[in-house]
RNA sequence: GGCGAGUUGGCGGAGUGGUUACGCAGCGGAUUGCAAAUCCGUGUACACCGGUUCGAUUCCGGUACUCGCCUCCA
């Protein structure tokens, strides 16, 4: 079996990976908080743990890993969202959602097994809460209930800090019902129009941090393999998921592998609202950056290096694999293709620590004619296309080849013809047009391979037959 | 202020105690009426300052800069 080595951040270094059980390999991943279109940065776990999911299944057997990624749909923000719309809450979480996913299939991530909502796991959050006040870990305040910090002599281990230099640093006003300032809230009152369910200390909410611990210990147990997410979730977020977890099930281990995934910057900056470089996947879908070009420019730097999202990658990324089905459709067959094994070199490459950039040298080194199978192989292998839809890329291609191949022997007669008249306008006229033949005959109908700096009406193509 | 990550040629991005990948762009050439495409050729870069060493981009120390987290932003 394929060896497969992680950097966790548990222990700072690379280790192998070695599940609990190879017959049910288990990771969660922290999703989106649904109050608005996900950003490009939200994109990035999202890809990154879609290329290891794929790993996983093709080392372990697709039917022994369970993936599962929650959606937030109960938080502060999505309040706030409704009380500036006017809309209700279900309105906003549920349309969310389906844009998540929507955007998220766009980029060609897989769904995961499970994808549990919060708010259909509250019962399991009130439990876990109420385990860890009977075992002290926890206590009740005003229809809060706070996370006893004091008392997990773990907690700082995943970050690196210890308690004494957070409350140092830390720029936070303390609650007047906290024992200590680190101490964090597990269950808040709510009133008035806040979403609220009943429990033993009041009607209230679950705060942010125990939805992770609850959902992922209801679905994957009380010690699974892998969890990711971004790096900025590393404090305080899962921080305070394994003092939770640790503390409401001492006997498991909670999760094995901590992963996690760099930022995203954009042409060189943090991406933010007030520096105006703030978009969203959509954004680009809708701009005609296909979802296929983003992954690949995700893909092109290593998930724990920040990465930088810049115009001219998405063009060398669209270049690039416009060439790919380009060799696809001359020299391919993806029904052949994909009776193949994902390559070697390129499983080998995701083993290390998910290598996603030599994956991608790989691919374009099997860009000849000799190994064009492999390549389509393995773009399916990577998430970029589905089978079907290289395939029907490539017939596109292919047609458009056919349809152009008879008419440019017939526009190269008329421009020798021309030539020999000195008819040079009728030359440069004919040159303009056998050029966008050509040029037209590297795109699709698809808008993956149209090139931004092409400007082609087909229709000029049509009237000279 | 505390903690952490990073800095390789125009851009991206590997890697190594000495022979200095690779891709894209660029440049030169071939070919072509010009161009495009294609083919051939072409680039001694590793933030700065010290130290170790016969020799450092590679090891050690420091400096600068960038970025992130510490503010329920992936």
């Amino acid at each position: 079996m394929t060896k497969i080595t992680l950097h966790n951040t548990m222990s700072r270094t690379k280790e192998v990976f070695e599940p609990h059980d190879d017959k049910n390999v288990q990771m969660y991943v922290c999703g989106p908080t649904v109050y608005d279109r996900a950003h490009l940065g939200n994109a990035r776990p999202v890809i990154v743990f879609d290329v290891l999911f794929r790993l996983l299944r093709y080392v372990y057997g697709p039917d022994h890993v369970t993936y599962v990624r929650n959606i937030t749909d109960v938080e502060d923000k999505i309040n706030a969202r409704a009380a500036e719309t006017g809309r209700t809450i279900s309105d906003i979480t549920t349309q969310t959602t389906q844009w998540f996913f929507d955007d998220m299939a766009a980029l060609g991530a897989l769904e995961p097994n499970e994808v549990p909502r919060a708010t259909q796991y509250i019962p399991q959050m009130i439990t876990m809460i109420e385990k860890l006040i009977a075992n002290g870990h926890a206590y009740e305040r005003d229809g809060h209930v706070l996370f006893r910090v004091r008392s997990y002599a773990e907690y700082g281990r995943l970050s690196g800090r210890s308690v004494d230099d957070m409350i140092a640093g830390a720029r936070v006003e303390v609650a007047p019902y906290k024992e200590d300032p680190m101490d964090f809230v597990l269950w808040k009152p709510s009133s008035g129009d806040q979403p609220g369910w009943p429990s033993p200390w009041g009607v209230g909410r679950p705060g942010w941090h125990i939805e992770c611990s609850a959902m992922s210990y209801e679905l994957l147990g009380e010690s699974f393999d892998i969890h990711g997410g971004g790096y900025d979730l590393t404090f305080p977020h899962h921080e305070n998921e394994i003092a939770q977890s640790c503390c409401a099930n001492p006997s498991g281990g909670f999760a094995k592998y901590w992963m996690h995934n760099e930022m995203l910057q954009v042409e060189g900056k943090k991406m933010s609202k007030s520096l105006g470089n703030f978009f969203t996947v959509r954004d680009l879908l809708d701009q005609g950056v296909p979802g296929e070009v983003i992954r690949f420019v995700f893909l092109s730097t290593h998930y724990r290096k920040p990465m930088d999202w810049t115009l001219e990658k998405s063009v060398d990324a669209q270049s690039r694999l416009h060439q790919f089905i380009e060799g696809v459709a001359r020299y391919g067959d993806v029904e052949e293709a994909m009776k193949l094994e994902p390559e070697k070199a390129i499983v080998d490459a995701l083993s290390d620590d998910l290598n996603t950039h030599a994956a991608i040298e790989c691919l374009i080194k099997m860009n000849d004619p000799s190994h064009t199978n492999k390549l389509a192989r393995n773009l399916v292998f990577l998430g970029f296309y589905t089978a079907k839809k290289l395939s029907k890329l490539a017939q596109e291609y292919r047609d458009a080849l056919a349809l152009l191949s008879g008419i440019a022997e017939k526009l190269q007669a008329e421009r020798v013809k021309a030539m020999e008249s000195k008819d040079f306008a009728e030359v440069d006229r004919m040159k303009y047009v056998l050029n966008l033949a050509n040029a037209t005959i590297r795109m699709t109908k698809d808008e993956t391979l149209l090139s931004p700096e092409m400007d082609f009406d087909p229709t000029k193509l049509e009237a000279l037959k």
